[in-house]
RNA sequence: GCUCGGAUGGUGGAACUGGUAGACACGCAGGACUUAAAAUCCUGUGCCCUCAACAGGCGUGCGGGUUCGAUUCCCGCUCCGAGUACCA
């Protein structure tokens, strides 16, 4: 019988299911194997001929380590709560459970003819109760636990209790909110339930919080950061926008550092790993407190005559600030001198030098004692005029001003450090409570000041710090501005709203900023530094506040070059700072006080602990990564197990799991704005309590199927500790790479929670993990513009000189590729509009594939509303069935789409569905094919244009075992050399390849091995039986069929063949000489022969010495079994 | 901008640690079988010169380098794809 496909397909795949064949043992001796691939969402659309690759890829590797005698298990299952199906709820009112049944349903049949090896008993779905109870389990055990950073792992909350009960919360180092309690035993013992409840919460690993999110009006509901592209929501397309709420939340950020460390202990691809390092966002620096100088908010009153605390008049700041740098740079000789005596306290008090004050710039300051110290040049009698109007104006200011002359400095530097001593010390304190309306300002620990904290990874360059931004949205911004300014903030934060609403993506060229009117005083060296705000720093990263160094951060560059602010030069290898910054980190510090003449490496690490000395700063380390949201307001996902009492939050029992998803009337959210659940009757926590009325993202589930697979029907544990122990991780996980920083990076999370608790006993789940290409497809497009009635009273314009007329009735037009815009009469509105759409895709079943011409007819048939449009392209326009023909076109009149590779998928009417190919060619050609397209990792657009050359493989795999009449047919004769070659190639190239994942280049190895066996007549059973199970991996359902017609049983566990490298072994070898490394011919060699007799042989060679002609080699290359090459 | 991939005939791709570039398949051309077509089989097929053979020249995105020898290693660029985006 010639192959016979269909029959024997059905067939092998009735008996797998019948038997049970590939299910995995729970109790083996064998070495185990966890084949996984990343379970699919069952979407209505089916599966599409992208979906299969990695279930194929993955398929073929099960098989193949069962062959190699592992006990493999390989399951799947359905990761089926999400998005889609509460669509389509909402669409047309029918329960997503129903909808995901149906999709199921499509998902097995198709997955079943493909012929996959799935361990079935173990398939699991998300959406089940008896599967999500657990994800509910592991919400409880999150809720319950907190992260000890002295362990440097979860435990359980009771040890928290313990630590506040013995000692407070000083001894503890946990990861928790920012707004934790300072406490002593006695006061948690004092402490109420609800405030205990309370404090709790912002230690636990899933928490409340006020988070900003995103908030997609459109579904109704808060979208993740991954979900979010371009500030429309990744499905779907909807706006997103900024909303403050009350979310779950899960404290990630716990693992930033282990989930850093863990990827160097793991075999990924390395762009993964390269997005999951980006994505946890570790920097390395220092955060630094610049202390807040200055009472912005003061009144009128209040700060009338005097600068409150203490500051520089705004307005003449540049001026005096320029001039306090002059100064410093050249002081005196005094000044230099006193300075040396009354830098860093050595009075007892702090001296700033150079300081502005009011209009002034005062030689020494100390701030708290209100008291000025001058040194005098004196030699003027202007001077002692000038001094004189200087004091009283600086009296005027509620300062006492000292004078020394330069000479007393001079010649009696210990008299006047003794005299300005005493004077401070019987000095009143100025206390700096005057700091106007301070309640809002945060006041930093002891030293009564306020101040703004910043991150930096380059606390090197803080001599070079010219100003301060923060985030427009930063608390403290309000604060800050001071009356004159108050105008151009708000004005800036207006600004700001409008263009996050509008496209964010926008220029990040274009500087933009405005400044507060405040100051900080930078601590390394007392200079008065101005407060910006500016839309480029993120409140959401670090303390929402940067410190600008021009000079070394182009992006400060720009911003101090567009509002004029010092660029200050603190490395001498630094160059052209006029023309842009340099971030060296070469040479030597200069105008950087006492780290000048350090290097980078010695600065940095002086400062850290210069900056922690003085209380201002310490070295830190800081992470991208945020926590993640973890609560959605919809229907079909789990809900979380937790009811309200008095606003906070408690878990249900844990025998109360699990907490069932209730029936509502419609998936819609309430008329009041809560999600869906808020319309389940009755339902609430002993009748009395408030359940939590959003269910948990689309990725709670996914987070740690893989040990449920591991015992699937275990109705006590998630799994049996048993099971976990010998399955223990997956050994290779399959998947695309869309997943990089989404589900990979949580399950890792919440496999290192469950870890630490002690549930599992692997730090990583997935140990190799490959990402298979995307399938692309092949789109055809065309141009659509013009809404539903947008066009408006009667147009004309013509195209080409052809004439048309737009009355009331357009609605749409449609545009092809191709066209020019100088082909349309450009006076028109409507022309420029047209031009302004983007592509739109017309499904591939009205187009011919290989001209690329779409039935436009049939096209209308199924898209009426575009009855009236119009269709151009390249050679004219088309509409209600006549062709009008562009005066410069060659007059065809067809309609041509532009065809466009792009991702496969629904939305863009490009899918190719896999049951077609089935129908055709049979499973066998179908993995086959996939897997001949190419290397696995790699993306491809789909095409069919080789497939056949596959069929016709199998079909003479088949004639292998037929002869002539297509009868059955093998000899139990001795296999003869050849043969044996033929085979024992293929054994080691299938190993070898199967073993790095290069399924491509194997099946065009099986093709030259049944070429080379057709070639030779091979009718040997020993040889074909072999070549059976070698194939078996990738073709499953002929091997099967030819294996039992030899009178075998049990394919799928027979070990595969021995390979055995006798057999290749070849006495000689056709060695390619080359002559000044151009190969110019072939010459037999004994393999045995050594490097001289060679030369001498490949020397007496005719040809070679015409080759030569005459010259004499200057040298002759051999390499034994490889090549002869000749240099001239 | 940054990070990571990639670029080989008409097409998909092969060449694993530097050693015969283009395996295998598609497509195309010619032939056999057939009344004809499909299917099947055979032959050829990187480009250039040549009627053809022999021989030769050029060839792995571009320009250099290392080497007896480079698709492979090094330096510098171009283009394409993916991810990310003011991350301090």
């Amino acid at each position: 019988m010639d192959y016979q496909f269909k029959q024997i397909e059905q067939k092998w795949q009735k008996f797998w299911a019948e038997n049970q064949t590939f299910k995995a043992d729970t109790n083996s001796t064998k070495p185990k194997y966890y084949v996984l691939d990343m379970f699919p969402y069952p979407s209505g659309a089916g599966l599409h001929v992208g979906h299969p690759l990695g279930y194929i890829a993955s398929d073929i590797f099960s098989r193949y380590k069962r062959l190699k005698g592992f006990n493999v298990l390989h399951p799947m299952g359905y990761d089926s709560f999400g998005l889609p199906a509460e669509q389509y709820a909402i669409q047309t009112g029918q329960h997503p459970a129903i909808t995901t049944e149906a999709n199921i349903a499509t998902y097995r049949r198709q997955l079943d003819q493909i012929g996959f090896s799935f361990d079935w008993s173990r398939e699991v779905r998300t959406s089940e109760p008896g599967y999500y109870k657990w994800t509910q389990w592991i919400f409880m055990q999150l809720f319950n636990s907190w992260y000890n950073l002295e362990t440097d792992k979860a435990e359980d909350i009771s040890t928290l209790i313990e630590k506040f009960n013995a000692a407070g919360s000083a001894d503890v180092k946990a990861v928790c909110d920012e707004d934790i309690k300072s406490f002593m035993p006695s006061d948690w013992a004092a402490f109420s339930d609800e405030e205990k409840q309370a404090e709790l919460l912002k230690y636990r690993l899933t928490y409340l919080k006020e988070s900003t999110v995103n908030w997609c009006p459109a579904l109704g509901t808060v979208l993740a950061n991954d979900e979010v592209k371009d500030g429309f929501s990744e499905r779907g397309g909807h706006p997103v926008e900024q909303k403050k709420m009350m979310q779950w939340s899960m404290r990630i950020s716990a693992y930033a550092e282990r989930l850093l460390q863990g990827l160097n202990t793991i075999d990924w691809p390395e762009p993964v790993k390269e997005m999951q390092r980006n994505w946890i966002g570790k920097s390395v620096g220092a955060s630094v407190k610049f202390p807040i100088s200055l009472t912005p908010t003061l009144s009128e009153g209040e700060g009338a005559g005097s600068y409150g605390y203490e500051t520089a008049d705004p307005l003449l700041w540049e001026v005096l600030k320029t001039n306090a740098r002059v100064n410093r740079s050249h002081q005196t000789e005094g000044e230099d001198a006193l300075w040396q005596k009354l830098r860093n306290s050595q009075t007892g008090h702090k001296i700033r030098r150079q300081h502005p004050i009011g209009t002034y710039i005062a030689d020494f300051i100390c701030l708290n004692k209100r008291l000025i110290i001058e040194v005098d040049g004196g030699y003027h009698l202007e001077n002692q005029e000038n001094d004189k109007i200087r004091t009283e104006a600086l009296n005027q200011l509620g300062f006492n001003v000292i004078r020394f002359s330069n000479e007393e400095v001079l010649n009696n530097i210990n008299m006047v450090a003794e005299k300005i001593t005493s004077e401070l010390n019987n000095r009143p304190d100025s206390a700096p409570a005057k700091v106007g309306n301070s309640a809002s300002l945060s006041l930093g620990e002891g030293r009564g000041e306020a101040y703004i904290e910043v991150f930096t990874t380059r606390v090197d360059t803080i001599f070079g710090v010219s100003f301060i931004v923060l985030a427009p949205e930063h608390e403290l911004v309000q604060a800050l501005t001071t009356d004159g300014q108050k105008a151009d903030i708000e004005n800036y934060i207006a600004q700001t709203k409008k263009k996050s609403e509008l496209d964010r993506m926008a220029d990040t060229k274009t500087v933009s900023g405005a400044f507060t009117g405040s100051y900080v005083i930078n601590p390394v060296n007392d200079e008065f530094v101005p407060i910006w705000i500016a839309d480029y720093v993120l409140a959401g990263y670090g303390t929402g506040a940067v410190m600008g160094v021009p000079s070394g951060d182009q992006r400060d560059w720009l911003f101090a070059k567009h509002f004029d602010l010092p660029i200050i030069q603190i490395l001498d290898t630094q160059t052209d700072l006029d023309v842009e910054a340099n971030a060296t980190k070469e040479g030597k510090y200069i105008n950087s006080d006492f780290i000048d003449n350090l290097g980078y490496k010695e600065a940095t690490s002086y400062l850290n602990h210069w900056l922690e000395r003085e209380g201002v700063g310490k070295a830190k380390v800081n992470y991208r990564m945020r926590d993640a949201i973890f609560g959605r307001q919809r229907y079909w996902g789990e809900p979380i197990p937790v009811y309200f009492k008095d606003g906070l939050p408690y878990l249900i029992k844990e025998e109360e799991l699990p907490l069932l998803l209730p029936e509502i009337d419609k998936y819609l959210p309430t008329e009041s704005g809560e999600p869906p659940l808020g319309r389940a009757a009755d339902w609430s926590y002993e009748d009395q309590y408030e359940y939590e009325l959003s269910t948990m993202p689309g990725w709670a589930g996914s987070s740690w199927y893989w040990y449920r697979y591991m015992d699937a029907q275990n109705n006590c544990d998630f799994a049996s500790k048993e099971a976990i122990a010998y399955w223990k991780d997956v050994d290779l996980y399959i998947g695309g790479s869309e997943h990089a920083t989404g589900h990979l990076l949580y399950s890792r999370f919440w496999n290192k929670f469950l870890k630490d608790l002690g549930y599992v006993n692997e730090e990583e789940p997935f140990k190799k993990l490959i990402n298979q290409g995307m399938i692309q497809g092949i789109s055809q497009k065309i141009n659509i513009s013009g809404s539903q009635g947008s066009t408006s009273g009667s147009n004309n314009y013509r195209i080409n000189g052809l004439q048309f007329s737009f009355g009331d009735k357009t609605e749409r037009l449609i545009i092809s590729q191709d066209v020019k815009v100088s082909e349309i009469d450009k006076g028109s509105d409507i022309a420029k509009e047209f031009f302004k759409t983007s592509l739109h895709n017309v499904d591939i079943q009205y187009t011919n594939e290989l001209t690329n011409e779409l039935d436009i007819e049939k096209y209308i048939k199924w898209r009426p509303d575009y009855e009236n449009a119009i269709f151009w392209c390249s050679g004219g326009c088309w509409q209600g069935g006549v062709f009008y023909p562009f005066e410069n076109s060659n007059g065809e009149k067809r309609f041509f789409t532009k065809p466009e590779v792009e991702k496969m998928s629904k939305s863009k009417f490009n899918v190719v569905n896999p049951d077609v190919l089935i129908e055709n060619y049979g499973a066998d050609t179908l993995r086959m094919y996939e897997m001949f397209l190419g290397p696995l990792e790699q993306s491809k657009p789909w095409n069919t244009n080789g497939i056949e050359g596959v069929f016709k493989f199998l079909r003479k795999f088949w004639r292998l075992f037929h002869n002539e009449e297509w009868i059955f047919h093998v000899e139990d004769s001795i296999p003869a050399k050849a043969e044996l070659k033929a085979l024992h190639k293929i054994i080691k190239k299938v190993q070898d390849d199967v073993e790095r994942f290069s399924f491509n280049t194997s099946v065009s190895s099986f093709m030259i091995a049944v070429n080379e066996l057709t070639d030779l007549k091979c009718k040997n059973r020993q040889v074909l039986e072999d070549l059976v199970v070698v194939l078996s991996p990738y073709a499953p359902h002929i091997c099967e069929e030819l294996w039992s017609l030899l009178g075998n049983t049990n394919l799928s566990t027979t070990p595969y063949p021995k390979f055995n490298p006798a057999y290749l072994e070849e006495a000689e070898f056709a060695y390619p000489v080359s002559v000044n490394g151009k190969m110019k011919m072939n010459l037999n060699l004994s393999l045995s022969i050594e490097q001289d007799e060679a030369i001498s042989t490949v020397l007496a060679n005719e040809q070679v010495q015409g080759y030569l002609n005459g010259a004499t080699p200057k040298k002759i290359v051999f390499v034994k079994g490889k090549i002869v090459n000749i240099v001239i």
